[in-house]
DNA sequence: TTTATTTACGCAATCGTTCCCGGTAACGAT
DNA sequence: ATCGTTACCGGGAACGATTGCGTAAATAAA
């Protein structure tokens, strides 16, 4: 069952014109007289015309709609990002389509194929934790298609970047930490490919140092898929607790790390903090609802998107080529609650 | 900055051949000889040809693609929804565009317009709190533009719906409260105009006259933001807990509204399920994790976004109008956690 | 050899809209 | 009477792809 819409070539026969006349009508066009452009407007109202867009964009070589591609939705960091880049692309009148990698490698390529087959002007990118070849989006780049992107970003590629500052979201929880008498560190990390997983490492080393703590690799697991399966989780932690000296406390570098940690630590009814402390980067609004109350690295999602989408759109309605790319750097902001601070149970 | 991309045309002029005959070596038409085939694949595959899905839009009348209403992507029922869309709709070639109403009607009427221009083949919408009016809906409807509601679905319009068993999902919870040996037990429900709040309710009232309880008004509360926002579920609570005699258990019929009174709970340090027990109408994955943990009715959110998107799947590639719509029922589950049941603490 | 059939391709219309060229009145100036 | 200007409007190409129809050449059948 087709929807038969009302177009142009309606109004035209209808009212005995052509269809450039009514097309210059409904523009308000100065060649047009008073008396038709008011036949014309009130008849499009009666019959409700609306212009088609897709025919628009066939003209216009645009659609008027920008891709997302994230790993997952069901995240409150992503989804509070995407309501950043909705909040600007609806304003500039920007459709948005969202496609989810699920941490996928394989799936990433093929939204960004389907995506990037001309029915999108842009792109915004976070790619998913197994991605190290980047062919698929270099292939686009070099033809000039326009991609930004946020908060997992690449090194290789000349675009716009917007990120948080991880090395110090990293560097402030660890120093939370030992400044709360915690000694033994162990940092539960992501996908190594990952840039958010080496900054926040990062910060985390340059915090142990700087406090005259031992930084020691075996008190880093990673977890391929960020901690999308429990299991890895589970493993990453069990090789953690077998250490001699056993950590007691546990920065965890993503959402899904730090949630499934927490649900580590309850099976084994291992209690947080007395037995072991934890902090995550965590954007979700129900860490003060959790049993501990976790304390966590949250990153201002929402202006995430919101700067990404305007630097996008920039770049998609720019004259010519941009050729500055960028690199806008958000405040983390450090939240202490009961994981990590015994005083406050 | 405009994206040029290959088309068409520009194969037939490097290969000396006609825009029709590219057209049909590559949809492999018997008209064209092997050898010309051959050219143009290989000529395509080297310059990365892609058709342009705008112009087959045009022609073909139709976009391929499908949009979605949402109130919240933010919310884990909702995204979980979203996924089981996808998955579908991806399989069968479709994009998906998704719009946020924010429990806003006039969001919601503005979404509706914009997607409806002709830039989707049909819709899948979960109304938002606020609405009662459906001109918006009904028009595009009458057109015979293809409509499939989910979870929140409305009476006055035939279309294709998917739901869950909200009356049973409504008793079951009432009575687990009931049979715990709760004796007051309040609702605290979303928006009166949402259909998912009828059938909550007429659930928890059908069990407690079941089970000889008095159904009383007085303890039912209304949320017309469905717990959107804190306040108004501090005020319901405050009315509740304001009653002569005191409620000891509270059935929250939403996912906002089930945190929100937690966290009303923990600011006041009411204890649960110790001073009053709570279940709620939850899709959190996080739920075993609260303090305490949640009973929730869950729904089968993955399931209904996929059904109901091949729903309408079906009814966009339909050859006539289709008259005969279907009503699918889910179950919904009921879990049983700390926050009702005292023994598991 | 003539006719019929097959093979292989091009022309042109189509989808809905915009916009570059026209073109034709009407009117005033010369 | 002729020209220039202005005000209005229509024809038709273009965007990229598909497709019905026409047709030339090659081959087969008579």
């Amino acid at each position: 069952m087709k929807f038969e819409a009302v177009t142009i070539k309606d109004i035209a026969k209808a009212l005995g014109l052509s269809t450039s006349t009514v097309s210059r009508a409904l523009r308000d066009s100065y060649e047009i007289s008073p008396e038709t452009k008011k036949r014309v407007l009130e008849y499009s109202e009666k019959i409700n015309y609306r212009p088609n867009p897709i025919a628009l964009s066939l003209k216009e070589k645009r659609s008027r709609s920008i891709g997302i591609i994230v790993c997952e939705i069901a995240n409150s960091f992503f989804s509070q990002i995407i309501n950043g880049i909705e909040s600007i692309a609806y304003d500039k009148g920007y459709n948005v389509i969202i496609a989810q990698s699920h941490e996928s490698y394989d799936r990433e390529v093929i939204n960004v194929q389907y995506l990037a087959s001309r029915s999108i002007d842009g792109l915004l990118v976070s790619v998913s934790s197994e991605t190290q070849d980047l062919e698929h989006l270099k292939n686009l780049h070099e033809r000039g298609f326009p991609i930004v992107f946020f908060d997992r970003i690449v090194d290789e590629m000349q675009t716009h970047k917007v990120i948080v500052d991880n090395f110090k979201g990293g560097y402030d929880a660890t120093e939370h930490l030992i400044n709360s008498g915690y000694k033994n560190i162990a940092a539960l990390a992501g996908s190594e490919y990952l840039s958010i997983t080496k900054e926040r490492l990062g910060g985390y080393r340059k915090a142990l140092e700087d406090k005259g703590h031992n930084y020691d690799e075996k008190y880093i697991q990673h977890c391929l898929h960020g901690g999308m399966l429990y299991d890895e989780v589970e493993n990453a932690l069990n090789q953690l607790l077998q250490l001699p000296t056993k950590p007691d406390a546990i920065l965890a570098s993503a959402d899904k790390l730090t949630t499934n940690c927490l649900r580590y630590f309850k099976k084994r009814k291992i209690k947080v903090p007395d037995d072991i402390a934890l902090i995550g980067f965590s954007n979700l609004d129900l860490t003060d609802l959790l049993s501990p109350s976790l304390s966590v690295v949250r990153q201002p999602a929402f202006e995430m998107g919101q700067i990404a989408t305007e630097l996008l759109i920039q770049q998609i309605e720019a004259k010519r080529q941009v050729k500055d790319f960028e690199r806008r750097i958000l405040p983390p902001q450090l939240f202490v609650r009961e994981s990590t601070d015994k005083s406050l149970r």
